[in-house]
DNA sequence: ATGGCTTCTCGTAGAAGA
């Protein structure tokens, strides 16, 4: 089984782009994406359907947003954090063979102090109390999605710069670390990876090709998938098409469920 | 550098992203 997590940055725009992908990519089972600016009324369900793929949409007008693309259907379909007042789409997740897949758009936060900055850290508590409560509800859990928070200086191009500045700084880690200590595991960091990935390259100043990144999107599991978990990589490729998101793709691989 | 680029909006400038 793969799953992966995409900020497509407007569907809209990059609904082409991700069918490509799916397409080139058979083995992918569900992904999730981020950022999808577009009104569930306006959702292009009927060009997912027709590509053979079920979807789940939570959606709101020009902000936020987020999908699930999926090879089988969803089950269990919840939108946003439940008891959490929030007008923001940010969240949605969905069974899908076995496994809850809970898609997260994390809140920017703009800048550390702003008021934006205050709203991203609870939202952040709220997060770890709904992961709490899904943790216990389902065995076979992945959060996946645009977390904004780049965990540690391995994951920053120019940590000195970025010391300290929003997506960097240590209340943001420290709620990143609180998630992974209600029992998720980062499966990017379970294997060696190359120096240097990132997820997501600035436009400006030619960020993608001079690889000024950050790696900001994650898949998190629990223990149980965690030891079924082969593989997780950031898939740089969709990046270098022509008018990319910002974001690249990442995918995590697990072994069969044993029986 | 208060920059850069890309997306959105009852658009044609400003906000937001990260």
């Amino acid at each position: 089984m793969k799953i992966a997590t995409w900020n497509v940055n407007s569907l809209k725009v990059r609904l082409p782009q991700v069918l490509a992908w799916l397409g080139e990519n058979s083995g992918i089972d569900a992904l999730c994406v981020q950022e999808t600016k577009l009104r569930n009324e306006v959702f292009p369900a009927e060009d997912i359907r027709a590509a053979g793929l079920h979807c789940a949409f939570n959606g709101q007008k020009t902000y936020n947003g987020v999908a699930i693309l999926a090879r089988r259907p969803l089950a269990d379909v919840v939108c946003d954090i439940p008891g959490f007042a929030d007008e923001q789409k940010r969240v949605i997740a969905a069974t899908m063979d076995g496994v809850r897949l809970v898609n997260v758009y994390v809140v920017n936060g703009q800048e550390v102090g702003a008021d934006k900055y205050a709203y991203k850290l609870r939202w952040l508590a709220a997060l770890r109390a709904y992961l709490d409560n899904a943790l216990a509800q389902h065995p076979a859990l992945a959060v996946l999605g645009d977390f904004n928070i780049a965990p540690d200086d391995r994951d920053v191009h120019d940590p000195a710069a970025w010391a300290g500045k929003i997506l960097c700084s240590d209340a943001e880690r420290d709620a990143f670390r609180a998630l992974l200590a209600l029992g998720l595991e980062d499966t990017f960091r379970r294997f060696e990876q190359p120096e240097a990935t990132f997820s997501w390259w600035d436009y400006r100043q030619a960020g993608f090709r001079r690889n000024l990144g950050l790696r900001i999107d994650h898949i998190l599991v629990s223990a149980p998938l965690a030891v079924r978990c082969a593989a997780c990589a950031v898939d740089k490729t969709p990046r270098g098409w022509e008018r990319p998101s910002d974001h690249a793709p990442v995918v995590a691989t697990f072994d069969a469920a044993p029986v």
